[in-house]
RNA sequence: GGACAGCUAGCUCAGUUGGUUAGAGCGUUCGGUUCACAUCCGAAAGGUCACAGGUUCGAUUCCUGUGCUGUCCACCA
């Protein structure tokens, strides 16, 4: 008595799957990379994501992607580790707790610091505990037992290694310079993380001594007590540079200075001449460098005016615009109102709050000091960075975005690290003494002995961490407490990091390439001397239906992962972010889309569940079918192709997998089953069965679809796999494919021809509107294809729906019949007083047309000596080939059309 | 202002060294369907491959230019 498994349902239902798999995967140990093993590694950092609540759509696109990657590797054979984290994300969570606490009327002042970080850990720890749970709803089979955090110990002690080692090497410096300030959130903000949005800002013009000035922003404008102007300009030719007169301004009479300087002015704009404003203005501020002019500052730190203002001093720059304007009014010097000036603001891309450049004494990185080794050569920061891609050590998917990464870097400048928020990693130096030229400075890793010290209070960019985490998270957490090892120790003494650094591919969106995949590449290849990954893989933006960018506030076009899942499943999900998305573009995500793979997960549902009755009828147990491969003795043609095609298909997603073509990969998978196995072979099945075949098919598809579709597929394998084989899918071998015999190769290629001969009748019955039941003649010229047809009638009859058939090797004229042309086979329906025949001439016409201007174009390509000269033979033979079929067919088309006559 | 991309079916996009009839999914229309699956099956319609030149026997593909769209960077007294 056969014992056969439990019965499938009748619809594929991920609820009642996808928890219970996850569980069986963890618990197999499968996640689980081994430092010790001896197979080579394949390691994948996921992009930590910011710990401060809930994963969206990017978040999952991400995970399906490398859950792919780190899948296939790990059945390829591969020690493959996919180690999770997340980010304490510095200004994003602080501005989020600076929020929580308005709310319940407080500031962080209030707090206090220790008061107020304690409760960041708090929402953090929440946060984390939500994500992991939302990470493994989409089916990433990531190591759990390596899970870090940017604030962990070990990384943190990585961080002030880091640092520490850079300001030894002088590569970290303090400076004063003029920096993006938020009033808003009380930090300062690096360059890349300041975004431009228009507004519409009068524009006035006031008169200032004898030159006219132009500003959007006269509150500004206390202390200009310079005037620029182009040394070329015709208009100013009587000023010199340095000459000075007296003028009336905001606040009473002032001397005014001329200066003449080339490179600020644009003639071409307005009246040519401009005030300058060292202090809150970037470019005022390098011309103050250059002419060395007095530098004074204006508004302070809150965004109020300070003492210079006069009465008005105290008041915040928005309210004191209107007042500035009525006393300059007042003192007749408002010239002009334009108000229909448009001008760019800049604002802080993370709160959006308009941001104010303010001097500051700020620690930055130096990119350009040519202080680093790297391939036995000093270079600088910048040139590693630009070294690694150049020489292809990283490549860049899609590779277009080379090109904005260099073009980038060559307009990176000192990096700010520092930033005055509390939550973060606190810059590792401390201070002893007053004033700032005078005191003691202590960088280390640790607070440093004795007393009278206190630490810098302000704390490190997010990114420098960040920029450390391929390899800071396989830094051993035990070697890391041991203070007395160096950088280089604690590299050495970790085995994860032996085994697993570098990383093999970094996927991440496109929109952070700088942010982070340009800082993980600078601060790596700097702390360890290796590259971070081999590849970059960029995605695209998830947008919704209508191109818009989905956002958390706009619940009517936002979808939420969490809510697709249990409906449509995880897998269906993964491969409608997957299938049809190239790398670098943004893709628009709706539920019709993930309904449709939702259908496609079922169709192979379906599919097993119909090799399952057949198992059934035939009185055999699946688990006990060796599969294909074996008995290869009575196999029919449509077996041997669809062997053939199993091995291509084995070749082609391997291969693709590895060049990371996903989406074409998809898009095979996709059409072997359903456009092939099922449409095709499993049709034939009906009559006459191969469970050898069956099943076997099967369970090699399941391996190949099980990086896309991990839940169903595993599913499905505890019905179908081998007796003998042991675990999980998630743990099998990845199928090797043979290379197919010539036999079977050319039963493929006669299996198509068959299904071409089937889908014509198909066409042309429809086209005529013939009834079923009407004879069919099939006309074939080589004795080869004959053969083939006859052989394979009862099957043409059965999935063409036609009740007669017969092949004939001798053309015969059939005036009254509709035709189509393959190859060597030409397929005639007599249909007597039905065909159209200006129709069908018409298609003859065309076809001969395209054909004959085809023929010339070969026939003059092989009369062309230089490229008979130069082309190799086999080039030449093709399209000799290609000729001789061309002018066959065209004969035939002749024939036909005269038996239109 | 600079750079990068895109423009192919109603929509979303493929198109790998220039070559026979430019593809897929969705959508539309028509037809079918007890027998794995209506989460199904079959078929059809629908394209000057943005435009103009050039190279070539032949260009969606290569080159130049133009237009439109998008993104990034820089700047705006």
């Amino acid at each position: 008595m056969v014992n056969f498994p439990q019965v499938l349902d009748k619809a594929y239902d991920p609820k009642a799957v996808e928890d219970r798999i996850y569980k069986l995967w963890e618990e197999s140990g499968a996640f689980i990379a081994d430092a010790k093993s001896d197979k080579e590694s394949f390691t994948v950092s996921m992009p930590p994501p910011n710990a401060t609540g809930q994963l969206h759509l990017g978040h999952s696109v991400m995970l399906a992607l490398e859950d792919i990657f780190i899948r296939f590797n790990r059945m390829k054979g591969k020690e493959a580790l996919w180690l999770p984290g997340t980010d304490h994300a510095a200004i994003a969570t602080n501005s989020i707790m600076e929020r929580k606490l308005a709310e319940e009327g407080l500031t962080k002042h209030d707090v206090g610091r220790d008061e107020f970080l304690k409760r960041v850990r708090n929402f953090v720890e929440d946060s984390k505990k939500t994500m992991r749970g939302q990470i493994r709803k989409m089916g990433a089979s990531c190591d759990w037992s390596r899970e870090k955090y940017t604030m962990d110990p070990s990384l943190s002690r990585c961080v002030n290694e880091v640092f520490k080692r850079m300001y030894d090497d002088g590569l970290i410096y303090r400076g004063h310079r003029i920096v993006s300030w938020d009033p808003k959130m009380q930090t300062t903000v690096a360059d890349d993380e300041v975004e431009h949005v228009e507004k519409a800002e009068p524009y006035w013009t006031f008169q200032y001594g004898p030159f006219q000035i132009s500003t959007s922003r006269p509150e500004t404008k206390f202390g200009d007590k310079y005037v620029v102007v182009h040394p070329d300009d015709p208009r100013y030719k009587k000023f010199k540079h340095g000459d000075q007169f007296e003028c009336e301004w905001i606040n009473g009479k002032i001397t005014a200075t001329v200066i003449k300087d080339a490179e600020i002015i644009d003639m071409e704009q307005g009246t040519g001449c401009m005030t300058v404003t060292p202090w809150h203005d970037k470019a005022d501020f390098d011309l103050a460098e250059r002419h060395e002019l007095e530098k004074e500052q204006v508004i302070d730190f809150d965004g109020k005016l300070l003492p210079i203002a006069g009465d008005l001093a105290g008041m915040h720059i928005d309210e004191a615009r209107p007042k500035v304007l009525e006393i300059l009014e007042a003192k007749g010097l408002l010239i002009e109102t334009d108000e229909n000036n448009i001008h760019n603001v800049s604002v802080n891309y993370r709160g959006k709050g308009i941001l104010e450049p303010q001097i500051m004494e700020q620690w930055f990185i130096d990119v350009n000091k040519e202080v680093v080794d790297w391939k036995n050569k000093k270079m600088s920061l910048k040139g590693i960075m630009q070294d690694v891609v150049k020489s292809g050590d990283i490549k860049i998917i899609p590779e277009r975005f080379d090109k904005t990464y260099f073009h980038w870097i060559d307009n990176l400048r000192d990096w700010c690290v520092s930033r005055q928020i509390w939550w973060g990693h606190r810059i590792p130096v401390w201070y002893k003494g007053k004033g700032e030229e005078e005191r003691e400075v202590y960088v280390g890793i640790n607070p440093p002995e004795g007393n009278g010290w206190t630490q810098d209070s302000d704390t490190l960019d997010t990114w420098f961490s960040s920029g450390l985490w391929t390899w800071s998270t396989l830094i051993d957490p035990e070697v890391a407490k041991d203070s007395s090892l160096s950088l280089e120790d604690l590299l050495k003494n970790s085995p994860d990091f032996q085994k697993f650094h570098p990383t093999q591919v970094l996927e991440t969106a496109y929109d952070i390439l700088f942010f982070w995949v340009a800082r993980m590449i600078l601060m790596t290849t700097y702390a360890t001397g290796q590259i971070p990954f081999d590849t970059v893989y960029l995605h695209g933006l998830v947008r919704t239906r209508d191109g818009r960018k989905m956002s958390k506030s706009d619940p009517e076009t936002c979808i939420d992962p969490l809510e697709i899942i249990p409906k449509y499943g995880a897998d269906a999900l993964r491969l409608s972010m997957i299938v049809g998305q190239m790398p670098g573009n943004d893709f628009q995500l709706y539920e019709e889309k993930i309904g449709g793979y939702r259908n496609f997960v079922n169709k192979l549902w379906n599919a097993s569940r119909f090799v399952q009755m057949k198992c059934e009828d035939e009185g055999v147990d699946p688990h006990t079918v060796a599969g294909s491969g074996s008995g290869s003795e009575n196999l029919s043609l449509a077996d041997r192709a669809l062997q053939s095609s199993l091995d291509t298909l084995i070749a082609d997603v391997t291969k693709g997998l590895d060049e990371y073509r996903l989406s074409e990969v998809g898009e095979k998978l996709y059409s072997f089953i359903w456009d092939y196995f099922c449409d095709w072979y499993l049709e034939l099945s009906k009559e006459e069965t191969n469970i050898n075949m069956l099943v076997g098919t099967l369970r090699t598809f399941l391996v190949l679809l099980h990086p896309y579709c991990p839940f169903v597929t595993e599913e499905l394998w505890e019905h179908f796999k081998f007796e003998k084989s042991e675990g999980m899918l998630i743990a099998q071998p990845w199928p090797v494919h043979s290379d197919p015999k010539k036999q079977d190769k050319d039963a493929e290629r006669d299996f198509q021809i068959i299904i071409d001969v089937i889908t014509s009748i198909r066409s042309i019955r429809a086209d005529q509107g013939v009834e079923p039941g009407l004879k069919l003649k099939a006309i074939v010229h080589t004795k080869k294809h004959q053969k083939l047809l006859e052989s394979q009638q009862e099957h043409i009859e059965r999935l063409a729906r036609l009740s007669e058939l017969t092949i004939d090797s001798s053309p015969t004229k059939h005036e009254n019949a509709a035709s189509t042309f393959l190859k060597d086979i030409e397929v005639h329906i007599p249909l007597e007083g039905v065909i159209d025949f200006d129709k069908e001439r018409g298609k003859l016409g065309k076809e001969k047309e395209k054909l004959e201007s085809f023929a010339k174009a070969i026939e003059s390509k092989l009369n062309n000596k230089k490229f008979v000269d130069n082309a190799p033979e086999e080039v030449v033979e093709t399209e000799k080939d290609k000729l001789k079929n061309a002018q066959n067919k065209l004969n035939k088309i002749e024939e036909r059309l005269k038996t239109l006559k």
